[in-house]
DNA sequence: AAGAGACCGTCTCCTTCGGACGGTTTCCAC
DNA sequence: GTGGAAACCGTCCGAAGGAGACGGTCTCTT
């Protein structure tokens, strides 16, 4: 049993976006591929740079795009898509792949073991988190404002995501702060003006 | 110069699963953490098994953990915090460290590419992401439903979080899928019976 | 005492990640 | 025009992560 069809080597979400990119463009060499990624979804979700010089290259050698050479000095690789790799796009695009993603937030993590640190460091957190979030709001904000026509409508719907899930994190980190502050957390103690708390070590189950 | 401690070799979230969850529990072994990350953290953000396999050892060497062997049949791997590991946990909490991570969520890219394909098509991953989250919201709030002393408070507080973010994302996709089927979206056609959306293709910039 | 099924652990392969490094082109000062 | 700074562009590598196949061990039941 061999694979009798070299195009239906995995898909993985580095591909999608080069055939989107590019089916969107027309045509792109990598560095345009970095350049439009960072513009749109990079946003949300950043690639390697290295990826998208590798990614075209496999996909061409799958039949999903075509390389060209740029005849001027530095020639570079140019892409453009193929019917196939129309036809791929299209099927992902119509599968009901529903795949759910995570909530991988490094403040998310640290939160959970809060309990572990003094009241003082979850301050802490909660304060730099609502920070972060509010700056990150600021530059999908500035994204949004664009004009109308500077982006295709689904890249729009995709930023408003963006915009509520900045702004759910804001609340949320804030909520957190208020409550600390005004000792509304149970477990946790007041928060006086210690800095350094106790990490939990008694014995348990082995 | 070389590194004067070996104990201060990068620290990866990985590593502050493994030292927070011997931390909380006392003592683990590989197995166990398997079992501890998936009742707490592991709802948002999953590890391969693997690597809380391979990470304890690691941070044995490190000297943030001791290990130690049972006696009985299996001989397994028991964990313990060591003192540095206590404080390279409580210096990780105190830290300000605000790293966002990312919306990496997999029908966020599609559905920034979605004007690509045809309305149908926006259509059924609007619908399959309601699905999902909804799906996943159910898992969360079974869990959340657990009394009180089941979990330490951060980790409710963490819960709360994916709460909202699965509230968040079920509001934005059943939100797009009415805007969708009301013909309220400028720049997608109106859904009709259509199946097979166009693939953009026009000649662009090289 | 035997076998089923849960429990537990390791290994390998392939992809991703981050970033160092290097070369090229353009532009501007002079 | 020429030198070089600055932006532009591309490749490579080592370390870490991720999926999952595979294998061994214990417990419980009959």
């Amino acid at each position: 049993m061999e694979d009798p069809s070299p195009a239906s080597a995995s898909l993985t979400p580095v591909s999608y976006l080069v055939l989107g990119l590019v089916a969107r463009h027309g045509s792109a060499t990598p560095y345009d591929l970095k350049v439009f990624a960072a513009q749109s979804v990079g946003n949300f979700w950043s690639f390697a740079h290295a990826q998208l010089y590798k990614e075209p290259p496999r996909l061409a050698e799958a039949g999903l795009l075509v390389e060209e050479r740029e005849e001027s000095g530095r020639r570079r690789r140019i892409f453009r898509i193929t019917d196939a790799g129309r036809a791929a796009l299209r099927a992902w695009l119509a599968s009901g792949e529903t795949a759910l993603g995570e909530l991988r937030a490094p403040g998310l993590l640290k939160l959970a073991f809060a309990e572990l640190g003094g009241p003082a460091d979850a301050v802490e957190l909660a304060r730099g988190q609502v920070a972060a979030h509010r700056s990150q709001l600021a530059t999908y904000e500035a994204f949004a404002a664009l004009p109308a026509d500077a982006m295709p409508w689904s890249l729009r719907r995709a930023l408003e995501l963006g915009l509520g899930y900045e702004r759910l994190q804001i609340d949320f980190w804030a909520r957190l702060l208020d409550d600390l502050m005004a000792g509304r957390v149970e477990g946790a103690g007041r928060v006086e003006g210690e800095a350094a708390g106790p990490v939990a070590a008694e014995p348990g189950a082995g």
